[in-house]
DNA sequence: ATCAGTGCAAACCATTTGCAAATTA
DNA sequence: TAATTTGCAAATGGTTTGCACTGAT
């Protein structure tokens, strides 16, 4: 991952250090919300356009909340992985790839994460399209 | 599911005809952009409300897609499931949970499905939140 | 006649964009 | 100085809402 003085400017340091320290996904308005009041002067704009930059550098990764707003979160892009994400303090766990197989005893032996849900999407061609 | 005559006015008909006829996700613009091409006289909004009656139904689940749009398709709300999505055609099978454990042979076996890429998220309680 | 369902237009809210000013190399 | 990055304000686009009207029972 980059390290702090990969980021020219201030913005950009800035928003790459609160994802850097907190474990969870956040969205655009929060990170903004927290910079500013800890007296950054930066524009939500600025957030918008650096979480993009971030993205394309690989140190920060999407995803799109239940309520179709989108989240970020500093993230290893190196290893292909999925997230458990605690439904109460939204703690971000990186769930390596081959739990798939037997994932809830993996998620607690490996993570302590106690599961009550999931959600998985399968993507590729179906039988006509192939 | 229900059936046509479940339903009492003609717009929540004509938007669950066409959930129930194509096996795909639909947005509420999409829906909406179908039936008044085929002259069908409803508005967004009534559409947007009938999704949500729908789903409060059970004869319909939404999908938040990649970017933030909500779409919607009918589906057995009964049995606890999952989605494999064609990234060619969009066509939506219904995937039996427990393919979790070996989920690409049962895929190609059951479905037909050449899997191309997942995503999963799994929800629960992490360590120190439990 | 009553109550639920609908259409329309306006409101909302997250996100994007144009452009001029500021900052970096 | 040339090229990037930023701020501001306005535009966008999906979704929601208030309210008066229409349709169902």
């Amino acid at each position: 991952m980059a390290t702090r003085s990969d980021y020219a400017t201030r913005p950009r340091e800035q928003v790459a250090a609160i994802l850097r320290s907190r474990r969870r996904f956040l969205s655009a308005g929060e990170i903004h919300r927290e910079l500013t009041e800890h007296r950054e002067k930066i524009s939500l704009s600025t957030v918008y356009r650096t979480l993009e930059y971030l993205q394309s550098k690989g140190d920060a990764t999407v995803r799109i909340d239940d309520s179709g707003e989108a989240t970020y979160t500093s993230c290893e892009p190196a290893s292909h992985h999925h997230h458990a994400i605690c439904e109460v303090c939204g703690r971000v766990e990186d769930v390596n790839c081959d739990v798939v197989d037997n994932f809830t005893e993996s998620l607690r032996k490996q993570h302590g994460f106690e599961l009550s849900g999931h959600k998985m999407e399968f993507i590729g061609r179906c039988r006509s399209c192939r």
